[in-house]
DNA sequence: AGCCAGGCGGTCA
DNA sequence: TGACCGCATGGC
């Protein structure tokens, strides 16, 4: 998930155990942390060898998230090609200089509109560098209604990918993020780096044809089969823990 | 000090 | 398709 998003302030994990703040109701929990699905199903249906069976069973805790599209395309449009102490900073920053304060030093993620109205300046200190132009470029987009982000629900995956992709700045990877952590859309698998460097490194016998992001992520559809989602999430989280060996 | 970042959009062969 | 580049800064 994306740090910084200010739900973090009201729970925490200690490996599959959530402590939520009784300032939130239980069902928001159960909603963004996905609590619903059948996870014993899910973890059976993706155990398709033993590297992914060791982070299904290691990183048992791990979910998916269901978050606000809004915030999710936002968040990950500021995370290209940048590194996740810097994201954070960044929404951080973003959120107090715009965002209403929830409760004590607690700021939500600023409003589409708020966004909209801003220019180039008003964020010289969020350290965007050059996402802040397409940031704002977004939001008016979505405030003007030629992107109806709300309506993504209703489409199927292939469809909705194609919407978000007419943002300047939104590709393959960015859009897929958006698709799986905020709409559900189980086909989607993000391929980032680190993602790359797992199938490149680990499933080069089963994987056949060009390693563009689209090839990657037909064949772990039909390998991982429909919650392949859950598998990148898993393989991912291996990967940023145990680090670059053979990388 | 200097390389590289949970990429994208463009160009070139 | 694959390999490159610029983009703007900050992190390590």
């Amino acid at each position: 998930m994306v740090q910084g998003d200010y739900v973090h302030a009201f729970y925490e994990q200690e490996a599959e155990t959530l402590y939520i703040d009784s300032r939130l109701p239980v069902e928001f929990f159960v909603k963004y942390f996905r609590l619903d699905d059948d996870l014993p199903c899910i973890f059976s249906s993706i155990d398709h060898d033993p590297y992914v069976h060791e982070a299904i069973s290691k990183y048992r805790g791990l979910r998916l998230i269901r978050q606000d599209p809004w915030e999710c395309l936002i968040s990950y449009m500021i995370a290209t090609a940048s590194n996740i102490p810097r994201i954070m900073k960044s929404i951080e920053k973003l959120s107090r200089l715009l965002g209403r304060e929830i409760v004590d030093e607690i700021y939500a993620f600023p409003e589409i509109s708020a966004l909209a109205a801003c220019c180039g300046e008003d964020l010289c200190d969020c350290s965007l560098g050059f996402r802040a132009r397409r940031l704002i470029k977004a939001a008016r987009m979505i405030e003007s209604g030629e992107l109806d982000l709300y309506g993504l629900y209703d489409m199927d995956y292939f469809q909705a990918k194609q919407q978000l992709m007419n943002i300047e700045g939104i590709g393959e990877k960015v859009a897929d993020c958006i698709l799986l952590f905020s709409y559900g859309k189980m086909e989607a698998f993000p391929v980032d780096t680190h993602v790359d460097r797992v199938i490149r490194n680990y499933y080069s016998d089963s994987f056949e044809g060009p390693y563009t992001k689209p090839k990657m992520a037909e064949w772990a559809r039909s390998y991982f089969g429909h919650y392949c989602g859950y598998a990148q999430q898993y393989l991912f989280y291996q990967h940023r823990r145990e680090g670059k060996l053979g990388s």
